[in-house]
This record gives structure tokens, C-alpha cells and sequence, in this order.
DNA sequence: GTCACATATACAAAAAATTGAGTAGATGGG
DNA sequence: CCCATCTACTCAATTTTTTGTATATGTGAC
């Protein structure tokens, strides 16, 4: 029920069909919430069943005809009820990180190029952030806006969703060169991991148990 | 099989047993991926079932016997696969974002609480990430710490994971100024959001096409 | 001596997300 | 003129994740 509060909270915006929503919600553009088409498109039917959202039928001329959404009362009724919850800790999961972790035993060059891409997104996603941002504002400063509109919200999470990207950038360039390095230092063989060599205190619990044995590696 | 990757990365510090690694996915240590026990379980098992991973039981004296798992070099390759693969996007979904989104006609004390909670969360997980960089570098540079280890993985990530607690620490802090003082200015009535009158011109584009409603103005 | 909390798992149902199609007309560039 | 891309969705299968429950023992506080 997680995506459902996310839309309800995209549509405080004004209406949108499912196809504007999606492009909101695309991964390169999104800044707090992530989700595919498919996702989208059944959430708002199960929240149309269920009267958070109503409906509207948009014909139109030289396209598919489009079903235009916007929250209902029982709608905003829930999206007040949700910020009255405590909020669950946000779970992270971060793959390229995982290949950064992994970086020293793996594929140097395609992690390095996996960082590369993430530092382009990134600068993307910056620059269009910086251009909302500019448009919210309009000329005025932060506090001159906070005073004038009526909802603080947005402008917040596109803070956040900014800084973050600022620091995907320092962090991937940093992390460029320090692979770079490497590069030089380490031609590429002799890493020196290997699979036995891995162990060191585990845990720490582990008081001095009995022999190991266990079931045989299945390799 | 993601989960699958993040746990192969982070056998690579050693062999570690299900509770071992549910605490290093504990929402707070890892700072890259997060998951349940009963996830962690479930796919240890799988692993060990595709050889990627070896167990052997641990007994105990005043304990429960544990399993410990450890790489083979199936799993290594497997990991060093992994790293070769183009990366997907990173998904990002934080609640406590949506909350602020829609914290103009929500429960402004929730929304006021759940940052400080981040807040607060934040300021512990910098504290314990500048603890295990300290014990990382052990008196060293940066440089000299990059010249002398073997992997730099670990460090990289960990360096994520901290710049991104440091501006959660920024954002919370300053978001926390901009909703106390919203608290002053509109005593707790006459939001004036009203879900007929949400729908407002948004950002510039969407000229008078064929009956178009507007994109919401993205995220 | 018992209660809460930690260790160390396991099973299963339910909800959510991903993957991989498929439809069908429109616009734009080479 | 064709092909790629965009608009605007829909369906279905599968995988992943979440949530809830259950087990058994150990440790520390009151």
C-alpha cells in the first residue's frame, strides 16, 4: 500500500492519467518514488474501486482516448490518515553499490563504467532538478517562496531529491579516480583474494563450539 | 536475484553465518542493501543449493548450532559475473518523502516527528559509519589507506553510505526550520487546498492540445 | 523465578514488483 | 515510404518482498 500513497500524494498536484503519472514516476526522473506503468495502472484501478480517485474519460482526436484521474475526498482523507503513521525506515538497494563493494574481485572495467553512467544520470537529473527549481522560485529567494505559497512540500523533497544527485556526482567522480588509480597500480591479475583465505571472526558470538563438520560443499 | 549479489559481496569479508548477515543488512549497517532475516534465510539456502555458497554447522555449547556460510569459487565467479553486467537503475522509493510531499494538507506534527526520527537515525548511522572509517583507515591518509589495502570496495561504499547520512542530517535540519516556522504562520486551519480546486496551471508546457490536461508538473 | 530480550533459525500466506508480452494509431526523420 | 519513437494503455506469469507466526535456548534485570 505504498505505491497508493505515493499517487495519492502525486495527485494533490492536480489530475493526471496513468500515462502522465508514469512519466513522473519513470526512474530518471522521479526523486522519491519509483514504479513502472503496470504498477500504476492497477494501483489507480484498485484505488478508483475503492473511491480515493475518480475517473474522467478525455477524448481525443489523433490518440487513444486517455482516463484522466484526481483525488476524491475519501482520497485526501487518506493521504492525511498515511502522514499520521509513523513512517517506516527506507529500505535502500543500491546495485551499483553492490558492484562497488564487489569491485577488487570483479570486472574493474565494467564497474568503472557502471559508476560512469550513474555519474551521467546523475548530472541529468541535476540539471533538472535545477530547472523545477528555478521555476517553483520564479525569481524569488527560498524564504520570500516559503511565505508566498501554499504548499511547502514539493519544493522539500526536490531539495532532497537535488542534494542527493549532488552527491552522487562527488561521489562517483571520487570514485572514478580511486579506481583509476588502480587501474595503474594493479594491471589487472594478481588481486590476491581467494575463497579460503576470506575467513575472519565471524560475528564474534560463536563461543568455542565443537569440530565443524556439516554437510559436504555441494560443488 | 539481486538479494543474491549483495549477499555474495558481502561474503567476501568472510564467512558469516544467516544471523551474522541479518545483522549486516539490519536496516541500519548496510548501506547499500537492506533485507529481512527471513529473506536472508531463504535465499542462503537457495545459494547453497546452486553451490554458489558452502555451510557448515557451528555447534555450540549454550547456543543454538549455526550455520556458517562461506564463498566457493562458483559463487565468486558468479559475483565477478555480476559486476560485469550492465547495472539497472537504482530504484528509489522513501516514504518519509511522500509524507513530506504531502505534508501541506496532512498531519504537519506526524510529518514533524518522522523528520526528526530521520533526523535522529541519521546523525546514529554517520556516528557508526565514521567509526568503522576510523577503524578502516587506522591512522592512515586516504591515500596511503588506498595504496596499502587490497580491496577498496568496502571503503567506496561506506563512503556512500556516509555522504548520503550527511545530507539527510542537512535536509532534515533545514526542513525541520521551514515546517516549524509554517506552523506560526497557518495555525493548523485554512490550508486551502480543496480537491475541486487542485487542479492549477502546472509548469509551461502542455499547449492547447486536443482536449490535453496537463502532465502534473513531474517530480 | 520469571520476564523481557537476544540468538538462531523455519514455514507460509499475502502483497507487491518485475518481466514480458501485446494492441493500435500518430508523429517525425532520413 | 519506412522505421523508430511516442501516446495510452491492458493482460498474465513469475519472482520478490513483506508480514505474521513458531521453535528453542541463553542472558540479565528485577
Amino acid at each position: 500500500m505504498a505505491l497508493r500513497n505515493a499517487l495519492l500524494a502525486t495527485l494533490l498536484d492536480g489530475e493526471a492519467s496513468g500515462y502522465d503519472l508514469s512519466k513522473s514516476f519513470d526512474a530518471s526522473v522521479a526523486n522519491f518514488w519509483m514504479a513502472t506503468p503496470q504498477q500504476l495502472y492497477k494501483e489507480l484501478e484498485a484505488m478508483q474501486a475503492e473511491g480515493l480517485v475518480a475517473a474522467r474519460v478525455v477524448e481525443q482526436d489523433r490518440r487513444p482516448n486517455k482516463r484522466v484521474y484526481r483525488l476524491t475526498e475519501a482520497g485526501l482523507a487518506a493521504l492525511r490518515e498515511f502522514t499520521a503513521q509513523p513512517a517506516k525506515v527506507t529500505a535502500i538497494r543500491d546495485e551499483l553499490l553492490v558492484k562497488v563493494q564487489a569491485v577488487d574481485v570483479g570486472d574493474r572495467e565494467a564497474v568503472l563504467a557502471a559508476v560512469a553512467q550513474r555519474l551521467d544520470l546523475a548530472r541529468a537529473k541535476l540539471a533538472r532538478y535545477d530547472r523545477m527549481r528555478a521555476r517553483l522560485l520564479a525569481g524569488r529567494t527560498e524564504e520570500e517562496y516559503f511565505d508566498e505559497v501554499e504548499r511547502v512540500g514539493p519544493y522539500l523533497t526536490l531539495m532532497r531529491g537535488r542534494a542527493f544527485e549532488k552527491e552522487n556526482i562527488r561521489w562517483a567522480q571520487r570514485a572514478l579516480e580511486v579506481l583509476e588509480v588502480r587501474e595503474k597500480r594493479s594491471g589487472g591479475e594478481g588481486r590476491g583474494y581467494s575463497v579460503k583465505g576470506g575467513a575472519k571472526l565471524s560475528g564474534g558470538g560463536a563461543a568455542g563450539g565443537a569440530g565443524s563438520v556439516g554437510p559436504p560443499p555441494s560443488l
